[in-house]
DNA sequence: AGCTTAACCTGAGAGC
DNA sequence: TGCTCTCAGGTTAAGC
């Protein structure tokens, strides 16, 4: 479900609140939801509790909590993912259970309250683990900071999210880094911009809004577009990844919500995501009727216009 | 290397 | 009412 304005949503306003929070106690409600920690629930459990939150960063869809070290243990990043459907909430301890709650942790806030950060995910396909550091590096090889982070300036990075690409809205994003990944590639752009090792925090949403904006066809081959191309495409990922953060992210129901439980507004700044049988709304202004279609992608849909996204001739 | 497929899940909506 | 089918914002592993 959420692409990296919704996770980006959910990493600030958690910061808001629980950085300096003691982890009292945890309980895992679902086992599945931590099936990435292979020492298991018990353990994951165990590991968190007395810990206190110092810090909370995210790179692409993967967020993760920079835990106080226990007296007898490194200082583990508790790593977060949404999957499709997961959604962290800050609740009071008093507020009923969630139909899909899968993790309940009991928190001391930095000023003396009582909370509980709740992970509720429908489909499961999300999840959270503890995990250890690598150092971070950029394409030099120089050692750089996290996104997103705070006050910490970490130099490294959980071992499971290092395979992950800078994303669009990093401070450390390098365009020469993403303009070598797909120059040489025949792989279609969207298959590459899908691709979280390439540039990261881009799914289905946000990959076709991008190439709306551009004009580009879904399947054009990475090793076609031109430098201006590439560089107007960044640019329209940032862009449109931005206005949907300013309005809190994208929503079309209430399985992506904020901390608090509230909606983002962007639904209705989208401009081909979802538009099947609508017209296209650049057409329209320039007085052509165009109408939008879906296509199958790879087991999902793509949205395009076929008259200001036509497909490459090269391609038959 | 790059592709396709399946697997991991629940729920909503359409059509019969 | 209920059945079957399709679809959904993601990632990973396996097989060719």
């Amino acid at each position: 479900m959420p692409e990296l304005p919704e996770v980006e949503v959910v990493r600030s306003g958690l910061a808001a609140h629980i950085i300096g929070a003691q982890i009292n106690a945890v309980q895992v409600h679902d086992a599945r939801s931590v099936r990435r920690f292979a020492p298991g629930a018990l353990a994951f459990e165990n590991l968190l509790a007395g810990r206190t939150v110092r810090d909370i960063s995210r790179r692409g869809k993967y967020l993760w909590l920079t835990l106080s070290p226990d007296s007898d243990r490194q200082d583990d990043a508790l790593v977060v993912h949404l999957g499709m459907s997961g959604q962290v909430l800050l609740k009071e301890p008093e507020f009923p259970h969630e139909k899909h709650l899968k993790i309940r942790f009991e928190l001391t806030f930095s000023n003396g309250e009582e909370y509980e950060m709740r992970f509720v995910d429908q489909r499961i396909f999300g999840g959270m683990f503890l995990d250890s550091w690598v150092a971070m590096t950029n394409r030099a090889g120089e050692l750089t900071a996290a996104a997103s982070r705070s006050e910490l300036g970490e130099s490294r990075i959980p071992a499971s999210v290092a395979h992950i690409a800078r994303d669009p809205l990093d401070a450390n994003f390098e365009y020469e880094t993403f303009r070598a990944a797909i120059r040489n590639k025949r792989t279609g752009i969207k298959k590459l911009l899908l691709d979280q090792s390439v540039i990261s925090g881009v799914g289905n949403i946000y990959a076709d809004e991008a190439l709306w904006r551009v004009k580009m066809h879904y399947a054009k081959p990475g090793n076609t577009l031109t430098n201006p191309q590439t560089k107007e495409l960044v640019t329209a990922i940032q862009d449109v990844m931005r206005e949907s953060l300013a309005q809190g992210g994208t929503s079309f129901d209430d399985l992506y919500v904020n901390v608090n439980g509230e909606s983002g507004y962007f639904e209705r700044g989208l401009n081909a995501y979802g538009r099947e049988g609508k017209p296209c709304k650049r057409c329209e202004v320039e007085g052509k009727l165009s109408i939008m279609v879906r296509e199958p992608f790879g087991g999902r849909s793509s949205y395009r216009c076929p008259r200001c996204q036509r497909k490459p001739r090269s391609l038959t």
